[in-house]
DNA sequence: TTACAATTGAGAATGATACTCAATTATAAG
DNA sequence: CTTATAATTGAGTATCATTCTCAATTGTAA
C-alpha cells in the first residue's frame, strides 16, 4: 500500500490539472509502485485483475499517462512495438541500454550522457 | 545510382544467404544510400514511387531487414510507433538521443557508451 | 531452356494503443 | 447532505504500423 504522503502529492497533481482522485487511478498507482520493474501495460492490467481490482485497459493507458505527465513513472521505449512501465517513486534517475539482439536491459547512469540531455 | 562495388558487396550478402539479387531489393539499398537521414518505411515507398518505381509495401519491410541484418542499415526505435531507418553505408558508428518531448534527435558518439555497449 | 525454390504484391491478419459514447461517479457549491 | 455537472469509466470499435498468406511470377544453377 502506498504511503499517504504519496497519495496526498497523487491527489494534489490531479487537482491541479482539474482530474478526479478515483479508485482506479489510485490501484494503478499502487501497483506501479509496487514492483521496480520495467513493466508493460497487459502485465499491469493482469496483476490488478488477479488482485480483484477491475481496471479497464482503456483506464491503464489513461492513468500511465497522467503518471507519466506528473513524474510518478516514466515511460520507456525498448524496440518490440510494447512500452513500458517504471515508477520513479523512490527511484533514482538512471537511462537504459538495450541489446536488439536479445533484449538485455542494462540501467546506467553516466554523467557526460546528463549534460547531453541538458 | 550506387557504385557497382556496393551492388557486389550486396549480391554477395544475398548470395550467402540463398536469397535472391532482385530489382525491388536492390531499388531499395539504392534509395537508401541516397539519403543519410532518418527514414521511416512508408517515406522510402512513396519515394521509390515517385521515381516510377513499384515496391510493395511488404517488401520494403521485408528488404529493409535483409539490409539491417547485413549491416548496410541501421534500424532505429525513436518511440513514437514507426522505425526509422539509416544508411550505415559512408556513415560512422553513431547513437541517437531523442527528446521524448519534441522529437529532437542528436547523434553523438561516446567512447563510454561504446564500452558500456561491449 | 528448364526446374524449382525464392520472391513478389495485394490484401487480410495482428497487436498495441487510442477513440467513442452512454452510463456512472467525484466533487464543488448550496 | 443534496444537487448539478463535468470528468471518468468500460466495452467495444477504430487505427496504424507491421507481418502474414498465398497464388502468380521470377532469378538462378545446371
Amino acid at each position: 500500500m502506498a504511503d499517504q504522503k504519496l497519495l496526498n502529492r497523487f491527489k494534489e497533481a490531479l487537482k491541479k490539472e482539474g482530474l478526479k482522485y478515483t479508485p482506479q487511478r489510485t490501484a494503478v498507482l499502487e501497483e506501479i509502485i509496487k514492483d521496480k520493474g520495467h513493466r508493460e501495460s497487459e502485465e499491469i492490467y493482469l496483476a490488478l485483475k488477479k488482485s480483484g481490482q477491475h481496471v479497464s485497459r482503456a483506464t491503464i493507458y489513461r492513468t500511465m499517462d497522467i503518471l507519466v505527465n506528473n513524474g510518478f513513472a516514466r515511460k520507456m521505449n525498448l524496440g518490440d512495438g510494447r512500452a513500458r512501465y517504471e515508477s520513479k517513486v523512490n527511484s533514482p534517475h538512471h537511462d537504459h541500454l538495450v541489446c536488439m539482439d536479445c533484449g538485455l536491459i542494462v540501467e546506467f547512469m553516466d554523467q557526460k550522457i546528463e549534460d547531453l540531455q541538458d
